[in-house]
DNA sequence: CTTGACTCTGTACCATGGTACGGACTTTAG
DNA sequence: CTAAAGTCCGTACCATGGTACAGAGTCAAG
């Protein structure tokens, strides 16, 4: 038992794979903590709630790119950060929009499935072959 | 002009790329089709339509890998196909849930941002901040 | 006939977010 | 003290859905 943070304490603690961290690290995304022990990565609590914040961020929709400019703009220029936020909540609204579309259309389809009293021919099938399609020149 | 359908034309009439094509072919979506003159592709309308539904069944939001079992199980085995289907709606439904729940917060921490008179702490950025955490062991 | 556009094959590469492994070293539990 | 478990670094590999060559051959318009 010891208060040390090496790297697979971090990962437990944060439910995390010691590789991931690890991968952060290469990407530039957490810097490189002190190693004092033998060469062991020793991470101190501010890193650990930056891996945390990696985290969090991801949960919330982020890319790694887009975590990477957050941590950048640090907790300064709230408006920046306000910004990155509105451009993804707009590309959260669009995917649900398409998302929507999609369940209706795929709900119909397996609504005539249900009903389908041929079972060789498949209303989902059909539905994605071309009615008649002019395929010359 | 001509009724040649090469693979070019095909591409431009179903607005794919040209490699997307022969990639398809390589990953077994598609037969490589008959070869006649000097070895070019020769696409029937048979092959055009299997394309075509390729791409809309990507559309409807299927993997490559889910694509390849619809076009296996072909058109009979409606029940099958059905199958699929559900589970893929199921998916589907979950991804809105979940995008709706982040679109919940993405919303709230905006607005809390809008209405944030200190400019030098974002609220975005202290919700993805740990509140306080015991690290030893 | 020439030239540009098209096609062929095979292989390499792209982004994204990791995961796995080899070989060496260190720490820790028993 | 020994053996298992943890760590190191560097590199290779995974899935997904393509995209981009290079180098050679072919077709079509003028």
């Amino acid at each position: 038992m010891g208060k040390s943070s090496t790297i697979s304490k971090v990962a437990k603690l944060l439910n995390l794979n010691v590789e991931t961290i690890r991968y952060y690290e290469r990407r530039g995304l957490i810097d490189q903590p002190e190693k004092p022990l033998a060469g062991y990565r020793e991470y101190p609590a501010q890193t650990i709630q930056r891996i945390q914040f990696i985290k969090r961020a991801k949960e919330l929709g982020f890319t790694l790119d887009e975590i990477e400019n957050l941590l950048r703009l640090g907790d300064t220029h709230c408006e920046d950060i306000q910004g990155i936020a509105e451009i993804k909540l707009n590309t959260i609204q669009s995917k649900i929009t398409d998302l929507e579309s999609l369940r209706t259309v795929l709900d119909n389809l397996i609504i005539q499935c249900r009903t389908n009293p041929d079972r060789t021919h498949c209303p989902i099938v059909e539905s994605l072959l071309p009615e008649s399609q002019d395929i010359s020149n």
